[in-house]
DNA sequence: GCGACAG
DNA sequence: ATCTTGTCGC
């Protein structure tokens, strides 16, 4: 039983954007959220050949990492089917299925979950790791590499230095530099948690790379997951 | 109307 | 996301 059985699955764009305007109002906003967590969660998805269309193969790692030393705690990975096409804003509908299964699996319970991507930065204001969140009740948050809804001033140089990311308007976000002198990451709330809450994380699962530890380990999970797939040990 | 567009 | 060679830098 997935999550395509509880409440359907959308078969158009149009039914995917009309199921997030049902899920934004239950957004709990109001931080600020975990200041202590002992587990957080990476969760990341590797796709099979050309990436793009519907059907195609894929894996999903979540990764628990102990958030006093990054040490890993537990790690969880499935094989699936791309549940949706690639259409950006409708991301979620792709990696849902498999990420709430990998969830499912898991033995610990995180308290925070780090998504590869956003989450109020989205032009609904629901992407990835809101639509996460709101199906788990966890606190969520996105971090993503590259833009995608928004305006923002270059930050500084300097490892911590940040400015928003403004969208009709609205803070939706903030591009956060994570190494000195590296290409920035888009840090996005997603669920139970504020932006300075979300940014804190992010700054302290970045340690040494630019990205955080928790997609980083994500990452190889479900890349080494579909390796295997195609030649097992 | 024409591009741009998380992963 | 994935497909891919070489190249710059520590």
């Amino acid at each position: 039983m997935d999550v395509r059985d509880l409440h359907g699955w959308p078969a158009t764009a149009e039914e995917a954007e009309e199921i997030q305007d049902r899920l934004r109002p239950l957004l709990d906003l109001d931080g600020p959220g975990p200041q202590a967590p002992r587990l957080i969660a990476g969760l990341d998805v590797s796709y099979e050949g050309d990436g793009g269309g519907q059907g195609g193969r894929l894996a999903a790692a979540v990764v628990v990492l102990d958030a006093a030393t990054l040490d890993v705690v537990e790690e969880s990975v499935v094989t699936g089917t791309a549940a949706f096409p690639y259409v950006p804003g409708l991301l979620a509908f792709r990696e849902l299925p498999a990420l709430v299964e990998a969830l499912r699996r898991l033995s610990a319970t995180p308290d925070l979950l780090v998504c590869d991507g956003y989450g109020l930065a989205h032009p609904r204001r629901f992407g990835l790791a809101c639509h996460l969140g709101v199906l788990t009740g966890l606190p969520s948050m996105g971090i993503a590499k590259t833009p995608f809804v928004g305006a923002y001033d270059p930050p500084g140089e300097r490892r911590g230095d940040a400015s928003p990311v403004r969208h009709d308007g609205e803070v939706v976000g903030r591009v956060l530099r994570t190494r000195d002198g590296v290409k920035p990451v888009f840090v996005s709330v997603g669920h139970r948690v504020d932006l300075d809450t979300a940014c804190r994380h992010a700054l302290a699962l970045t340690p040494r790379y630019r990205l955080p530890e928790t997609t980083r380990r994500a990452d190889r999970l479900s890349r080494d997951a579909l390796a295997d797939l195609a030649s097992p040990a």
